[in-house]
RNA sequence: GUGUCCAUAGCUCAGUUGGUUAGAGCGUCCGGUUGUGGUCCGGAAGGUCGUCGGUUCGAGCCCGAUUGGACACCCCA
């Protein structure tokens, strides 16, 4: 117990939370490909340098939450703390931008230094949807359909709200910047240590600062949609029709805004209040100039990742849980010839796609112990008698009811 | 990185003002039932009290450090 713990911060996922986490990751792809987003994988393991470009220098995850170390080979590696940049990066070497629209899918563990609690922990599991090559604002309303549709399939959309903004095309963008830094200077002495500290850094987040002196000279800064030029606004103004035309409701929210530099236009998160102060549980936007600031050519892009262990967190506090495992089917052999038998007769049934166990040791009395235990539906007693006849007891373990089946017709029987 | 709380059997927890062989329930294993489970009954195994150091005649109980956990800040999925 005490000599070897796991990394702070790391979790085993034994198998009810593989169950949990299999479950979101599956009816995420199903939902991904009806909609043509098809599943890749990318290394999670990448230059340090796909992440420092992208993420931008001053943001918190470059700057203090990365696992970066010098390879054996003298290489910068990071392991990925978020998939997007990875996907861009795969994007450019495959030489990908020839064949736009990239819609892809893709889960897997992300890692950030940062301290552990509720919803948080250093290595975590995300889902992420991303779609490259489109900017028109179709685009942003088919990315957030099928975060909301994702949602709604695990049952978890009714516990969350959509917040949604928008953070402009890259002139809105300075614009605004410099109208809130103006007003801010003003208050600098009254501002929080960490928002003077973000005021060079990522001045925008000061706008969502929980700090109640931060909230209350926040409350009358410049507001963003002052700022926005006409392509901005009408841009905004087409995501929101087509989210109403679904039936997706939001909220605006004009002090979303996001951590990661290469966010323009839209912005949205579904949050909860389930989760403690974690409240993300699905969030991404569009990211216009990421690729291009990786060397690339010039495309669009909009995606959004989610937590899987939140997701699974959330959906455990509505009650709900990832569909149990199939009942297996439990053969209990009594003597040694039947014993024999019962190995080929594991060996036929499984092969014809059922779930057996077939106990290692013990007599008829322990091994129809394991078979409770294991929940099994159905035991099959294959003793001497039975061998004798060519046949098996087949009994229903939640009657009690029993009957001779010849093993000829197990599998038929079985099968029903 | 900051703050608060916490750390005793596999799990959930007791453990009195520091004082002889650290307890319970659940779980596990064995037996009652050598061809039949779920209930029940009997029994057993399993902790030296996260780790290191200190105070004391004596520490699970006090002090310090350290590791880990929980929650919040920060950040974010």
């Amino acid at each position: 117990m005490s000599a070897l713990q796991p990394v702070r911060g790391t979790r085993d996922l034994l198998p009810d939370d593989s169950r949990r986490h299999r479950h979101v990751v599956e009816t995420a792809r199903a939902i991904a490909e009806r909609y043509g987003y098809l599943e890749i994988a990318v290394p999670i393991l990448e230059p340090t340098e796909v992440f420092k470009r992208t993420l931008g220098d001053t943001s918190d995850v470059v700057t203090k939450e990365m696992y970066t170390f010098t390879d054996r080979g003298g290489e910068m590696v990071t392991m990925r703390p978020e998939a997007t940049a990875g996907i861009a990066r795969a994007l450019i070497t495959g030489g990908l931008t020839q064949d736009l629209p990239f819609k892809v899918f893709t889960h897997g563990p992300m890692f950030r230094y940062e301290r552990p609690q509720k919803g948080r922990l250093r290595q975590f599991h995300q889902i992420d949807v991303e779609l490259l090559g489109v900017p028109e604002p179709l685009g942003d309303i088919e990315v957030i359909a099928l975060g909301a549709r994702v949602l709604d399939a695990l049952g978890v959309r009714r516990a969350t709200v959509l917040e949604l903004n928008t953070l402009g095309d890259g002139e809105s963008r300075n614009a605004y910047r410099g109208a809130l830094v103006d007003y801010l200077e003003g208050f600098r002495e009254k501002l929080s240590e960490d928002s003077r500290a973000r005021l060079e850094r990522n001045p925008l987040r000061i706008l969502d600062s929980k700090n109640e002196g931060d909230r209350a000279i926040v409350a009358d800064a410049p507001i963003f949609t002052d700022y926005l030029n006409d392509a901005s606004k009408g841009f905004f103004a087409t995501v929101r029709e087509g989210l109403d035309a679904l039936g997706i409701a939001y909220q605006v929210n004009p002090r979303l805004v996001r951590g990661l530099d290469y966010y323009c236009h839209t912005a949205f998160e579904f949050t909860t209040t389930e989760l403690g102060s974690q409240g993300a549980v699905l969030a991404g936007g569009r990211y216009d100039g990421l690729v291009e600031t990786m060397g690339g050519p010039s495309v669009p892009g909009i995606g959004w990742a989610a937590g899987i262990e939140r997701l699974a967190m959330l959906m455990t506090a509505l009650g709900s849980d990832a569909p149990a495992p199939a009942r297996p089917i439990a053969i209990v052999p009594i003597g040694a010839p039947a014993e024999a038998r019962a190995l080929t007769l594991a060996d036929e049934l499984r092969a014809a796609g059922l779930a057996v166990e077939l106990g290692y040791r013990g007599a008829a009395g322990k091994r129809m112990k394991r078979a409770n235990k294991l929940n099994a539906g159905i035991a099959i007693i294959l003793g001497e008698d039975e061998l004798a006849r060519g046949a098996a007891t087949v009994r229903n373990l939640d009657s009690g009811e029993q009957t001779e089946v010849p093993l000829t017709a197990l599998r038929d029987h079985l099968g029903r």
